[in-house]
DNA sequence: CAGTGAGCGAGCTTCCGCTTGACTT
């Protein structure tokens, strides 16, 4: 008798499921969706009750004819895609697609890959649910509409090239990180005083130590100098020790979002890098699938996990817990991300291992006993003062789970916990302290840290906006887009004040911090934030940060059987479609623009906007063709939104021309690489002892010619065609394109002289096809 | 590491969600 064919979403599960399974089934993979909307007019017939006109994607025909062929000589076929939306449509798809009637084709459903779970699951097999198919039909075609209806809506009213694009996902993104960053421009810092005493003690062994003690209230300049006047010759006491038992308990199992978060803080992975190590583990079978929204542990995995802490750790660590999700949008098709097999170390994958530990860990972790502490609250009395001084300290009396893992924490909850751990000196109550210091510190308040790309998907995840699938794909598109950029920010100083009470003695001294450095962080850029603009002002409903929860709610009532999913798209299809036809009509083109005031030298208006080329300013009006506008590009780390007049009207002084050098003109600009001289198609950086503001021609002219006799007695042979040069340096001949170097090969190097263009292309082509040769001579 | 910046207009771009490909040395 035939094989049945049973059809999955991930080759890798097809294998082990085989597996499980036997001789009576085959078990092949599609390779997620097979079919998709046309592209062209939409691929939906709105007007037909918004039909969906759907093709088999030129890569997917070879899966899907394949499938085909298997499915025509196979006993029955069974489907057995992901139990969540998007699965149930990829199974009506493969009906669809292979001939079978969804009202009897066999569908199965299981949230892990163990023997049991595929077992029981093929004892009670159903058939397609043509309600949830539906939900994912109105969440395709919906996304569809949005997407295509937006972005031609830019390409027409934005002037800036590029492939500019619009959607329910990605501007939502994008608006996060605009208002962020708003909100950190908007940000006054308020300081006040802390108060902090030091006191001497000896701890259980005898040994002296110092601890602290802090203030309750926080206090302004005067009143924190007046305090520390007031506790000259002060004695201070214990007047009550309060000990009360804590727990703690561990995090649940990764899900893909907190994957992400975890690797972001702990190995500084971006949540690309992340998703390609984890699949690759996935695919070696080291660890389950790696996108999922679920907490859920299989109960084999259970057994596993607490066999594993038990034999390494005893019994007493061992806490077996069910996590629940917190997430109302999960989907939980999957389990939790954990290791296959928990006997399992090492892994032989590239790069896979630190990122495999911490799974490990995480999933060891939690199933294992809360730690308990105890924290011990110390209340200290000043005698000529009715201010009290409170010193907390917290000891370990069991670790629990934090013997193996301990989660990080985002810059963002370390602002709420000031946490002050550590332990405190034996002390009793009537105890009397000698003071070793009196401090009080002016402390500034924060602004809210820039997103990371992982705090990102954290907080588009807390909205219910994207899966787990589609997190990194979204940040990467936005940063294609130029919409967001990923880089540091280096901190300015800040004077801070400190009161110091110390021998009947108070001291003042201002001292430095730096503030506000922030590390690959995300950035809007100009585009960004005036699309966001933009969108907002025309389409606030599907910009609203609500509008996906919204949406799917009334997808989960067309998945319950309780709306028709037409009338829903209907229903949000119509004022949308009327707001796109006026804002493609009426709208102006999107500029930003903004007045920054009158131009001294010339009278003329300053403004900042978008141009052509990315954000600018300009003096004088565009429409003015006697006397035409001046602009100048913007540097990276200024924005339309924030620069101020002085620092437009700085930006004219560059690039400035110095004068004439050989009748050709001779130009001070600063570049990427810091400040340089532009003379007949040359370039050369300026020393650093020269003003690009202040250099005058008759300086510039002796180092354009020094630097030239340098390079003319460094060159060798010049094709200028391609800007391609052959150089003489300290170990040899090289080769420079550009800004580039390349090597030429040891064989080549006595007849540098003979060498033509194409060979030399021919090397700098092998150099970039094996970078790792130039990187090692590089680090020498 | 130049210069450009308005609007017109061929013909182009685009969504979200599921899954891994592999023309060659």
């Amino acid at each position: 008798m035939a094989k049945n064919l049973l059809i999955v979403e991930s080759p890798a599960k097809a294998k082990t499921i085989e597996k499980i399974l036997g001789s009576d089934f085959e078990v092949k993979s599609c390779y997620g969706h097979i079919r998709d909307l046309e592209k062209d007019e939409m691929g939906i017939d709105v007007k037909k009750g918004f039909k969906p006109r759907y093709i088999v994607p030129e890569d997917k025909q070879k899966v899907v004819k394949e499938l085909k062929q298997l499915a025509k000589k196979s006993g029955e076929v069974w489907l057995a895609t992901d139990e969540d939306r998007e699965g149930e449509a990829i199974s009506w798809h493969l009906c669809e697609v292979l001939d079978l009637d969804p009202l009897i084709t066999k569908r199965i459903v299981f949230h892990e890959i163990t023997k049991p779970a595929i077992k029981s699951a093929v004892d009670k097999p159903r058939t397609v649910n043509m309600n949830l198919v539906n939900a994912q039909q109105a969440r395709r075609i919906l996304d569809r509409i949005v997407g295509f209806e937006l972005s031609p809506v830019l390409w027409r009213k934005m002037s800036m090239r590029g492939n500019l694009s619009a959607g329910r996902v990605q501007s939502v993104a994008v608006r996060i990180i605009v208002e962020r960053e708003r909100a950190i421009n908007a940000f006054k810092a308020i300081s006040s005083f802390k108060v902090e005493g030091f006191f001497h003690a000896k701890d259980l062994n005898g040994k002296k130590i110092i601890f602290k003690a802090e203030g309750s209230k926080k206090a302004n300049a005067e009143d924190a100098e007046q305090f520390l006047n007031g506790c000259i010759g002060a004695s201070y006491k214990v007047t009550d020790i309060q000990k009360k038992p804590a727990r703690k308990s561990p995090a649940a199992p990764f899900t893909t979002s907190t994957l992400q978060q975890e690797a972001s803080r702990k190995l500084g992975y971006g949540v690309s890098k992340t998703m390609l190590i984890a699949q690759k583990l996935y695919e070696a079978g080291h660890i389950t699938y790696m996108r999922t929204d679920s907490v859920n542990l299989s109960d084999t995995a259970m057994q596993d996990i607490s066999k594993q802490i038990a034999s390494s750790y005893g019994k007493e660590y061992l806490q077996t817990r069910k996590f629940k999700n917190k997430n109302e949008s999960a989907q939980e098709a999957h389990e939790a991300i954990r290791p296959t097999y928990m006997d399992k170390n090492q892994v032989d994958i590239a790069d896979g291992q630190r990122l495999y530990d911490l799974i490990w860990k995480r999933t060891m972790a939690s199933q294992m006993s809360d730690a308990e502490l105890e924290k011990t609250v110390a209340q200290i009395n000043i005698s000529t003062n009715s201010e009290i001084l409170q010193a907390e300290g917290e000891v370990m009396k069991f670790d629990g789970f934090l013997k193996v893992y301990n989660e990080g924490r985002d810059e963002e909850d370390e602002m709420e916990e000031q946490s002050t751990e550590g332990m405190l000196p034996p002390l009793v109550v009537g105890q009397s302290l000698e003071l070793k210091e009196l401090l009080a510190t002016e402390r500034y308040t924060r602004p809210q840290p820039r997103y990371t790309e992982a705090s990102l998907v954290k907080k588009l995840e807390e909205l219910g906006i994207g899966r787990p699938s589609t997190y990194a794909p979204t940040i990467s598109t936005v940063l294609k887009r130029g919409y967001v950029e990923k880089r540091d920010k280096e901190g300015i100083k800040r004077d801070f004040r400190l009161l110091k009470l110390s021998e009947n003695k108070i001291t003042k001294v201002i001292e430095q911090e730096n503030t506000g450095a922030e590390k690959s962080k995300l950035f809007p850029t100009d585009l960004g934030a005036v699309i966001t603009d933009f969108l907002i002002q025309h389409f606030d409903n599907v910009m609203d940060y609500g509008f996906t929860a919204k949406i799917e709610n009334e997808f989960d009532n067309i998945a319950d059987g309780k709306e028709d999913w037409s009338l829903m798209l209907n229903e949000f299809y119509k004022p949308f479609k009327k707001e796109v036809e006026e804002t493609m009509e009426k709208a102006e083109r999107i500029s930003g623009e903004r007045d920054l005031g009158i131009d001294p030298v010339s009278g003329k208006k300053v403004i900042a906007r978008m141009g052509r080329y990315g954000p600018m300013v300009q003096i004088g009006d565009s429409a003015d063709t006697e006397d035409k506008p001046k602009f100048a590009k913007l540097k990276t780390d200024q924005s339309i939104e924030t620069i101020v007049l002085d620092e437009a009207l700085e930006l004219f002084k560059l690039p400035r021309t110095l004068g004439q050098f050989e009748n050709e003109n001779v130009q001070v600009n600063i570049g990427r690489f810091g400040p340089y001289i532009a003379h007949d198609k040359q370039f050369y950086s300026l020393p650093k002892e020269f003003d690009p503001y202040e250099v005058t021609l008759e300086e510039a002219t002796p180092i354009i010619t020094e630097k030239r006799q340098a390079k003319s007695e460094r060159t060798i042979k010049v094709f200028e065609k391609e800007k391609i040069q052959l150089l003489k340096g300290p170990y040899g001949p090289y080769i420079k394109k550009g800004l580039r170097n390349f090597p030429i090969p040891k064989e080549q190097q006595d007849n540098v002289q003979d060498l033509k263009i194409d060979e030399v292309q021919k090397m700098i082509e092998y150099a970039i096809a094996n970078p790792s040769k130039g990187k090692r001579r590089a680090k020498k």
